[in-house]
DNA sequence: AACCACATCAACCGCGAGGCT
DNA sequence: GAGCCTCGCGGTTGATGTGGT
């Protein structure tokens, strides 16, 4: 598939699929040089490529740690969350699926993903809540499950599942009444990867630096105890922890920690304030008195 | 078998950000 | 600050694969 005549460009440089010489001189050369210096790379191999298209080669196809095959059911539910989160921002949403390029998500989503989220989800449906935690899991029997991170305060955020608080006492509408279809099932589970789904393209900036592979599912208590002011844990890896103390201009170092303070792997002390921890996430959480109620039917519109 | 329409995905293109002079 | 260069990102293209008729 895609492009393989070869197409000379007017400077001489050639264009379309790469030959397997072409690979091999790519290769040589980073293994020796290194990613970076692009530019550089044809003006010392003599490969006819521009830097571009070398570094998109290498990015997308020769890595040595690109994931090959199809993408996994659990990769195809994170990308879907991650997009209602981030929209189009490839590049972020590969970061979080080693192994994958943006390139391979972007063309993954275009291809399938968006043709069956349409096809299977109608802008807007009804549900009924039956439980009142963080996150609301809307499961569609037969269907295509799609988690929605439902919470008052995403309300008009762009991006995120929004509430339309006027029909929020209204009777079960839409598109699945009357056409044989049974009332979607509405499920609430209580995972790490529930939990990021409410949040806000902005809110989950904030939240990529947090390791969430030291979390496992079922154990979103941990994170929420680390919020609510349990520090016994190590749970903010260095990046965001570092990111908080200095935010408080309290910087820690070996040297200088105090009681309270947490180690990291290398020894180094990350003395995190968890009142800014939890004034980073709480908003995040659904409020004990936002007011629904079990048994309460919404809209939910689904943004794209 | 031949043709056509659609799907897939590698690769190209334009643009913006950031660094350097 | 202006100009240039490099890099990275997202949108788009187009050759090839695949399935239907």
């Amino acid at each position: 598939m895609g492009r393989s005549s070869r197409i000379s460009s007017k400077d001489g440089l050639a264009k379309g699929a790469w030959s397997a010489l072409e690979d091999e001189i790519l290769v040589d050369y980073v293994k020796t040089h290194g990613e970076g210096k692009w530019s550089n790379l044809a003006k010392h191999t003599g490969l006819k490529r521009c830097g571009k298209s070398c570094r998109l080669r290498w990015m997308n196809y020769l890595r040595p740690d690109i994931k090959r095959g199809n993408i996994s059911g659990d990769e195809e539910e994170l990308i879907m969350r991650m997009h209602k989160l981030l929209g189009n921002r490839w590049a972020l949403i590969a970061g979080r699926l080693p192994g994958r390029t943006d390139n391979e998500i972007k063309n993954y989503w275009n291809s399938y993903i968006a043709k069956k989220a349409k096809d299977q989800f109608p802008s807007t449906r009804s549900v009924e809540i039956i439980d009142k935690k963080e996150d609301i899991r809307v499961d569609l029997q037969g269907g295509v499950a799609l988690s929605c991170g439902v919470c008052p305060q995403q309300q008009g955020k762009e991006d995120a599942i929004q509430l339309n608080p006027d029909t929020k006492n209204a009777a079960l509408t839409g598109p699945f009444s009357g056409n044989g279809l049974t009332k979607p099932k509405l499920e609430l589970e209580n995972t790490p990867t529930n939990f990021i789904l409410g949040f806000s393209s902005e809110d989950f900036s904030n939240m990529l630096d947090y390791d969430f592979a030291k979390l496992n599912d079922g154990n979103i208590n941990e994170l929420k105890n680390a919020i609510e002011g349990d520090s016994s844990g190590t749970l903010l890896n260095p990046p965001l922890s570092q990111e908080i103390t200095e935010k408080n201009g309290d910087l820690g170092s070996s040297s200088s920690a105090a009681e309270g303070d947490q180690p990291n792997n290398n020894n180094n002390y990350y003395n995190y304030n968890m009142v800014s921890a939890a004034d980073l996430f709480q908003p995040l959480f659904l409020d004990s008195n936002d007011g629904w109620q079990v048994g309460d039917d919404i809209d939910i519109l689904f943004s794209n």
